[in-house]
DNA sequence: AGCACGCCGACT
DNA sequence: GTCGGCGTGCTC
């Protein structure tokens, strides 16, 4: 692997649009606060002088609830759901009273009030409360408290990424009124797809369907959700939509904006700064907005009377949360529909495995236009294998195979034409040119990384292999690396001299284009949306996209073509895709066939047949081998889990940014990943935590740190 | 992770 | 005697 990241999406400039709620960032930004007053000798609160406190303390064996004094004082502020701030730590014990001083200041929760404590001890006094808002209610702590034990994490953890932070300016502004009445839904172009209406229809009368809805191509689907939210909306509920960044959440935006008038809505995106998001967070939970779209910190937008929940895009890495306990919106966002009882709709272009899951459990009902509609809404996709590609010797030599060349110049007669380039950096697994054998380390069989310059680096070990050559063929000539998007865009530009070339990536995302002939030069999730569609679109360098050493690749690769495929124009309109990829690999032919909720269906069979996930839910846990051999030891795993490793964890190349599972600088981890079949995830979660939290608490955690992640993203 | 406690060695 | 080393355990 590069020192690049090799998440498309985020690459194409769209992090900054993700909350990062992430503890240092918050740390770093607390202001000196004034300190409270001592309640020394202060009288108790009349009745309910108790007050259960979560702490902001992310680790794991402090996850429960602290129990603390209410001064009188504090007593009419000191709701459930309010910020406090308390002592907390081994403090100095006054002989005196029996109370407590000292101990850092924490900030916490106050999740309820009661009549007396359990704990034995003498309970010091909450600290402060630190603004009357009752952020955090009833139905959020019980979300929370599953997402954390869904993910092995704590409490804390999830309410850090679940509650914004505090800004006192935006508490201080009345939330505008409710809103009004809204017109009547009309299914719009939901009619397309055979059970449309009636899932309207159900949304409006205030039932709970749940569906995995496949989405034409085109640019409809944004208006479709914004009907699925009016429909919810007008049978008195809220909405709820998670968008995977900033550029999809802006055409749910605006969709949402036409259909139901201003100020109907909340966007909820990182973007927006500290003040801004909590003003609209707040509006929120104080019930004056009851639609909310977003990124995925959303996910736990406080809607009331929560009526449906929306997934765009699942399979988009953006997703994901990067912070402990790394929550999945698709996961929490089916939680949130069985705890609620509401309707869930998880929508995409393409479909993941998940996705199909869902259906096969028979969670969840498929939502999908008939065959000749997806044929007639869909361009026509054609191919080029690699061996096609290698006989073609003018176009190895400009990396264009002639049909590509001839489509491209076809389609720029009638408007603009995509070319997507997968990332540079984006194939970490070098082949021999010759055999495809892919290229190991002699030492410790990793795979050989390619560097900018230099020789090939064991992306395990980190020896470098300045002669390598094939053992199976005797080849000594790996497969050229992925040319970026910069390089593509100008070899296209000498070839194409009069027409101009644009690219959209990383540095610079375009977010339209017109529809005059152009050459839109893209990497996968920055394709700029082409007024009238684009004539045509050629997808290069398919054996990157699919040689990727992960589980995903394939179910990846279709998203990311079908990503750029949905922008082109329909066949009736001309619209024609050429990919370059091995015609008889199964997401090429789900592309050219355009059934990516079937390619998920035969992955899920698959994944069923090998053991892997979604199917059994896994866990890994790195750390160094001793304080791996230790935690296993000590871990009550269920019956049913198998250990599977350990694996030496590839090391971080430098200039990487250090992401969570990595080991640190100098040391040699590994990995186990720990299998249960379907039904024995929650015990597996359980029983890792129980395991870590035991191993924190004697004082293991520092220097034989485990760490532990249910669904790890990257098991190749 | 902090932070205070405790039980050893070196110093006035 | 008493100051302070950091190993160990707890945080209402």
């Amino acid at each position: 692997m590069s020192s690049e990241n090799e998440e498309g999406e985020r690459s194409a400039g769209v992090q900054p649009e993700q909350l990062a709620l992430i503890r240092d960032s918050v740390r770093k930004a607390k202001v000196p606060r004034a300190k409270p007053r001592t309640w020394r000798g202060a009288a108790l609160a009349g009745s309910l002088p108790v007050a259960r406190v979560v702490v902001d303390k992310g680790v794991l064996h402090l996850d429960r609830y602290f129990d603390y004094a209410v001064p009188e004082e504090l007593d009419a502020q000191a709701q459930p759901g309010v910020r406090v701030r308390v002592r907390f730590g081994a403090g100095t014990r006054n002989v005196r009273d029996g109370r407590r001083e000292g101990g850092g200041l924490v900030d916490g929760f106050l999740v309820e009030r009661v009549a007396e404590s359990d704990y034995t001890g003498p309970l010091a006094a909450l600290a402060q409360v630190v603004s009357p808002e009752r952020v955090l209610d009833e139905e959020l702590l019980g979300l929370a408290r599953a997402v954390a034990d869904r993910y092995a994490g704590s409490l804390a953890d999830v309410l850090q990424l679940a509650v914004p932070p505090r800004h006192a300016r935006a508490e201080g502004l009345p939330s505008p009124p409710p809103t009004a009445a809204r017109p009547e839904p009309d299914p719009g172009s939901w009619r397309r797809y055979a059970r449309g209406p009636e899932f309207l229809a159900a949304l409006a009368a205030g039932g709970a369907p749940r569906a995995v809805w496949t989405a034409l191509p085109g640019p409809l689907w944004a208006e479709e959700i914004a009907r699925a939210v009016q429909a919810t909306l007008a049978s008195g509920r809220g909405a709820l939509v998670v968008v995977p960044a900033g550029r999809p959440a802006a055409r749910v935006d605006a969709a949402l904006r036409a259909l139901l008038g201003e100020g109907q809505h909340a966007l909820l995106t990182a973007d927006a700064g500290q003040e801004r998001r909590y003003r609209e967070w707040l509006a929120v939970r104080r019930g004056a907005v009851r639609a909310v779209v977003g990124t995925r910190a959303a996910m736990f937008a406080p809607v009331r009377k929560l009526g449906l929940v929306v997934v765009w895009d699942d399979g988009d890495p953006g997703h994901a949360d990067e912070n402990a306990p790394f929550p999945h919106v698709r996961e929490v966002l089916e939680l949130r529909a069985s705890r609620d009882k509401c309707a869930f709709l998880l929508g995409g272009w393409s479909c993941t495995v998940e996705g199909a899951q869902l259906v096969e459990s028979g969670w969840a009902a498929p939502l999908a236009a008939d065959r000749e509609q997806v044929r007639a809404a869909a361009p026509l996709v054609r191919t080029v294998g690699d061996g096609d590609l290698a006989r073609d010797e003018a176009a190895r030599a400009a990396r264009l195979p002639s049909l590509a060349w001839q489509i491209a110049r076809d389609g720029l007669r009638r408007g603009p034409v995509l070319v997507q380039v997968p990332r540079r950096g984006y194939v970490p697994r070098l082949a021999c040119e010759r055999c495809r054998e892919p290229a190991r380390c002699r030492h410790c069989a990793g795979p050989l990384e390619a560097r900018d310059a230099g020789p090939l680096v064991c992306g395990w070990c980190g020896r470098d292999e300045a002669a390598w050559h094939c053992p199976e063929c005797g080849g000594f000539r790996l497969r050229a690396q992925v040319v970026g998007a910069r390089r593509t865009a100008e070899e296209l530009g000498r070839a194409f001299p009069a027409v101009p070339v644009r690219t959209s990536g990383r540095e610079q995302v375009l977010d339209t284009v017109g529809p005059a002939p152009a050459l839109v030069v893209s990497t996968p999730g920055a394709e700029p949306v082409a007024e009238g569609g684009y004539a045509a679109a050629l997808l290069l360098d398919g054996w990157a996209m699919l040689g990727r050493p992960d589980l995903r690749a394939g179910e990846d690769a279709l998203r990311r073509w079908i990503g750029a495929a949905a922008l082109v124009r329909d066949q009736g309109e001309g619209g024609t895709v050429v990919v370059v990829a091995e015609p008889t690999l199964r997401p090429v032919q789900a592309l050219v066939r355009w059934d990516p909720a079937g390619h998920a269906v035969r992955e899920l069979a698959e994944r069923a047949e090998l053991g892997f996930p979604p199917v059994s839910r896994m866990a890994s846990v790195t750390g160094t081998p001793e304080a791996l051999t230790e935690f296993l030891g000590q871990a009550h795993l269920p019956p049913d889990a198998e250990v599977l490793g350990p694996v030496p964890v590839p090391a971080v190349e430098p200039g990487r940014p250090r992401r969570p599972g990595d080991a640190p600088p100098g040391e040699r981890w590994e990995r186990v990943l720990v299998r249960v079949p379907p039904g024995s995830g929650a015990a597996l979660a359980r029983a890792l935590k129980t395991a870590q939290a035991a191993r924190m608490a004697r004082g293991l955690g520092a220097q034989q740190a485990v760490r532990v992640r249910i669904d790890p993203a990257d098991i190749g």
